[in-house]
RNA sequence: GCCAGAGUGGCGGAAUUGGCAGACGCGCGGGAUUCAAAAUCCCGUGCCCGCAAGGGCGUGUGGGUUCGACUCCCACCUCUGGUACCA
């Protein structure tokens, strides 16, 4: 007996590939390219999770199909390996992060190769290699020597920076400062989330609604030096060259979006008195809007310079830098109240109290466009991140801006009419407010300009454009454009990362002079020391401090230096290495710049949706500092982009209780604003029950408890997590069924894309599939492995071919498509058609064999092999098929009458419209049913269908 | 709230362009084989009425366009993901 075993099988193949290098990828592409990219993993403690392979199975189909094709195939794999849960393993037992980090990619290597994909593993790479991450380094020094060219909108060196003369005249020092200011990589002030009680710095995922997730203690918001990368700067490029790759439309959206372009303007206004206002006009008028406002008057940006009139207040954000100076004696102590009390908010916090809290800083603005002077307050729902920490406030036009006018009881001035048919949106309407019986809305759509004087009758988009150039005109002000996009917070406070090539300089009291010296690149890489220990310093400062003096400082041409001691975020390995997967071992470069512009751009990169916006932003932004520094021959890495869907655990009923576990059905279940699940009735919290099968009965619209027939309860699948001990293990799965069935089984779920539940019976399905191809060619009721007697050296009868030939056509069309769903149903239909044929051609035994390959190669080799083959499929070229073959000769028909369908009728597939008719007309059925009825219309689709209407 | 995407049998899903709804698989029912079981093979399987022939109803809900709608249009409901005062 010889059965299918692929714990026997598996194994054997996967060492003739590794030993014979048959995926080994040519350092240069020979005819047609093809570089297929999967987001590579973290390697995280407990090993591969099924949703790995299901977009590594789909790109190993991709490619394997591909190299069938002839075509040259990149497909390379590695490991994003730095990373938070290393490091608190390595503060849990004191152990060098790189240990568990080792371990950890060990086990995944072996998950992978156990699944058969067609790696080039002599690429493999971490981004915690050495060699990999002082390459990381390098790029960070690229980085930090260019500079944004706002006008050429590029990249560029930063010797080639300009230096004004009244800097130049200042000194080498000043230059350097200036040129440190405008560097891609640059440092500043910015927040951290620190936990006094961890001792440590935390990420912003680590924090849930302020508090740690690890222990649940209180984090505080401190200002700390940190590196930033000026991301913003490519804003724009980032924006519009999203047109030009092959993405799901969704996640170029939320990369749009995320950016968050708008276009307004920005005006300046004057803070004196009114009598000074004439003078500073007449200066506004001589010398233009200049490019720093200065201390006399503030700033604002908005999107809508046509309601200027409309402005009967400003607001400047708790952390604006004039908020001090502006504030009034007798206002003091209240706006000092009310900024410590904003400070104290977490982000979270200020957003859930939906109230405008503000106070007034006792200082007024003078309105350039009128010369009003209004009022200025402080309130923390401006930003002082966004546009200029400050705004005009609208209150008739912006519903935030009424509903703090209406809080504080600042006045309202409409001037935009809305169009005569205008409804008011839901949200206009529910700030509605009457009195004296009329009842005002805002207005925040657009309209024609009213009590706006010489402007008042001018449509929106006139009187913006209208107004803009007298602002600019009268130097108050000029059209701007602001981002959502902020500048990249790039430097994290943790051991396990990639280290600043950095030097910081000291003066004689060893205290940092703000002076940089990058190290040279001939240094590179700047290696990770080893640490006494790896706990948290319980400072708000970064674990590399704790390092021994030699690493930490050093003396250049007598002067001292001390090291950055901040690491990278895990998101710098991964903007590019796919990269250095085209030439991973060379010393000299980080890519050579041949086999670069050979492979790239990636012409296929699958991963999970999770990294549409950061990641894939991020690595876009590197790539575009590559290219304009010249280093790189495309100005996007990814033309093509698929994102899989999520694998979900097996199917469960789901039951809800209350407190005191009396069952809710499922139908008073509710999400609340919170997405808390509540009883509609009683409105407090309900509990979710997992319900087991025997339990639950169906009835028409659902399922309801067998025993409580008025409960319903839910049945759905649930994301696979520890907590709810739904988790599929890959290393169980190929132990009781095989990695072909795995793969196989992935692929058949349904659509790549979409989110899907596991079904161990599912798995078992497929296993089945590949049994019966087993059984097709072998006999497996002989001793040694033999072909079947059935499959024999014959050509194919006419509906042999015709089956063939229809598998061939679906198969590829369907992968081309990466629809390996019905993909794997087509040759279930061949298997289960030629099962049955007591003969079966050995050719077209051959074709199917290469047909699954992709899908299921172990079986697929095995079975080649067993067919009288001595060498891998892998490069065979891939079964094409004879259109002549692809359809039937006659075909089966509908008839419908009415639209309904009444019968059927067997015609020659190239019947005319007018053979349909008479053939429909002769066939009994129909005939009895127009025989005394006034047929109106006949409608015949040549191959598809006759439809009578009668009357 | 806003922006995407989705809703088809008991379950996963299929349906080139508006043209036979439910391919393929799971599950379930029946049968063959077997001392028995596993495995395998064969037949059936959307729902309702009917012994049957046959008929009616069916792609989240309500409406519309059309000879004909899972597919196109309008409104709504539910689910999943993203986002959150960005002036």
């Amino acid at each position: 007996m010889v059965r299918y075993n692929p714990a026997e099988i598996e194994p054997k193949w996967q060492a003739y590939w590794e030993t014979r290098e048959t995926f080994r990828a040519p350092d240069l592409p020979e005819g047609e390219k093809l570089y297929v990219l999967d987001m590579f993993p973290y390697p995280s403690g407990d090993g591969l999770h099924v949703g790995h392979p299901e977009g590594y199975t789909a790109t190993d189909i991709v490619c394997r199909y591909a190299r069938m094709q002839g075509k040259s195939v990149l497909h390379p794999m590695g490991f994003d390996a730095f990373g938070l849960p290393a490091e608190e393993h390595a503060i849990k037992t004191n152990t060098p992060p790189r240990e568990s980090t080792e371990k950890n990619i060990a086990t995944f290597r072996r998950q992978l190769k156990m699944l058969g994909f067609s790696y080039d593993w002599e690429r493999e790479l971490a981004t915690t290699d050495v060699d990999y991450f002082s390459w990381t380094q390098w790029i960070f020094l690229l980085l930090f020597d260019t500079w944004f060219d706002a006008d050429q909108q590029r990249g560029r060196p930063i010797d080639e920076l300009p230096i004004p003369a009244e800097i130049a005249v200042e000194g080498s020092a000043a230059v350097r400062r200036y040129q440190d200011q405008q560097r891609l990589a640059f440092q500043a002030d910015a927040l951290v989330n620190w936990c006094p009680a961890l001792g440590t710095v935390l990420a912003n995922e680590e924090v849930i609604d302020g508090l740690s997730e690890r222990g649940a203690h209180p984090v505080q918001r401190l200002p700390l030096r940190q590196w930033m990368l000026r991301i913003t700067a490519y804003a724009d490029r980032l924006e519009s060259e999203l047109d030009a790759v092959d993405w799901p439309e969704s996640v170029k959206t939320m990369q749009r979006d995320w950016i968050g372009r708008s276009t307004g303007a920005e005006v300046d206004f004057f803070l004196g008195d009114q009598d000074a206002l004439a003078a500073w006009t007449a200066a506004r008028r001589e010398t233009g809007f200049p490019q720093a406002p200065g201390d006399d008057v503030l700033r604002v940006y908005t999107t809508r310079p046509d309601t200027l009139y409309g402005a009967t207040y400003m607001v400047i954000a708790p952390e604006h830098p004039l908020l001090d100076r502006l504030t009034s004696e007798s206002q003091q102590a209240v706006v000092h109240a009310y900024c410590q009390q904003a400070a104290a908010k977490s982000d979270r916090e200020r957003l859930e109290l939906k109230e405008k809290t503000g106070v007034f800083t006792g200082a007024q603005a003078i309105n350039p466009i009128n010369g009003e002077a209004i009022p200025i307050w402080v309130a923390d729902y401006v930003l002082s991140s966004y546009g200029t920490g400050a705004i005009m406030a609208v209150p008739a036009h912006d519903l935030r801006d009424w509903e703090f006018a209406r809080a504080h009881q600042l006045s309202i001035l409409k001037v935009v009419e809305p169009p005569s048919d205008y409804q008011p949106t839901k949200d206009e309407t529910a700030l509605a407010f009457s009195d004296h019986g009329v009842t005002t809305c805002p207005f925040a759509g657009t309209g024609t300009a009213i009590n706006s004087g010489s402007y008042d009758g001018l449509a929106t988009a006139d009187f913006r454009a209208r107004v803009i150039e007298d602002l600019a005109n009268s130097g108050t002000g000029q059209g701007a454009v602001n981002y959502k996009l902020r500048d990249w917070l790039f430097s994290r406070q943790r051991f396990w990362g990639e280290p600043f090539p950095i030097w910081h300089e000291l003066d004689a009291a060893g205290h940092p002079t703000g002076m940089l010296r990058a190290v040279d690149t001939d240094e590179l890489p700047v290696d990770l020391p080893p640490l006494e220990d790896y706990s948290p310093p319980g400072r708000p400062e970064p674990p590399l401090g704790k390092a021994a003096d030699d690493w930490l400082y050093t003396v250049v041409d007598g002067q001292r230096y001390v090291r950055e001691t901040n690491t990278m975020p895990q998101w710098a390995g991964s903007c590019w290495y796919y990269l250095r997967f085209i030439d991973p071992r060379n010393t000299a470069a980080f890519v050579d710049s041949a086999k670069e512009a050979a492979w790239m751009p990636v012409d296929l990169y699958v991963g999970g949706a999770e990294h549409a916006v950061l990641h894939l932003l991020y690595a876009r932004f590197w790539h575009k500092v590559l290219y304009d520094r010249g280093y790189v021959s495309t100005p996007e890495p990814f033309q093509r982009l698929v994102n899989q869907g999520m694998i979900l655990g097996e199917l469960e009923f789901t039951g809800y209780q209350d407190a005191d576990h009396g069952w809710i059905s499922a139908t008073q279940v509710r999400r609340n604003a919170e997405r808390q699940r509540v009883d509609t009735q009683s409105n407090q919290p309900v509990q979710e029950v997992s319900v087991d099968e025997e339990l639950v009965v169906k009835q028409k619209d659902g399922f309801y408890l067998r025993d409580q027939p008025a409960i319903r309860v839910d049945s759905r699948a649930h994301k696979m997590s520890k907590s709810r001990g739904n988790v599929v293990n890959p290393d169980e799965v190929v132990r009781d069924f095989g990695a072909d069935s795995l793969r196989l089984y992935e692929m058949f779920m349904g659509p790549l894309e979409a989110t899907k539940p596991w079904s161990m019976q599912g798995v078992k399905g497929v296993r089945s599939f590949l049994d019966r191809v087993w059984r097709m060619l072998v006999e497996d009721r002989a001793e040694t492995l033999q072909l079947n007697t059935a499959v024999q050296d014959v050509p194919p009868t006419d509906e042999q071919k015709r089956i063939e030939h229809k598998t061939i056509q679906a198969v590829t069309r369907d992968v081309e498509n990466m629809d390996f769903n019905t993909a794997i149903a087509r040759m279930m239909e061949f298997v289960n058609y030629f099962t049955k044929e007591p003969q079966r051609p050995s050719s077209s035994m051959e074709s199917l064999v290469l047909l699954l390959a992709p899908f299921a190669p172990h079986i697929a080799e095995e079975l080649w092999e067993l067919l009288g083959h001595d060498q891998t499929l892998a490069y065979e070229p891939w079964p094409s098929y004879d259109e002549e073959w692809t359809s039937d000769p006659s075909i089966e028909i509908p008839v419908q009458i009415n639209g309904k369908l009444r019968t059927r009728l067997t015609v020659a597939a190239d019947a005319t419209a007018n053979e349909l008719e008479n053939a429909a007309r002769a066939e009994e059925k129909v005939a009895a049913q127009i025989a005394d009825r006034e047929v109106v219309k006949v409608i015949c689709i040549p191959g598809r269908m006759v439809n009578f209407v009668i009357r």
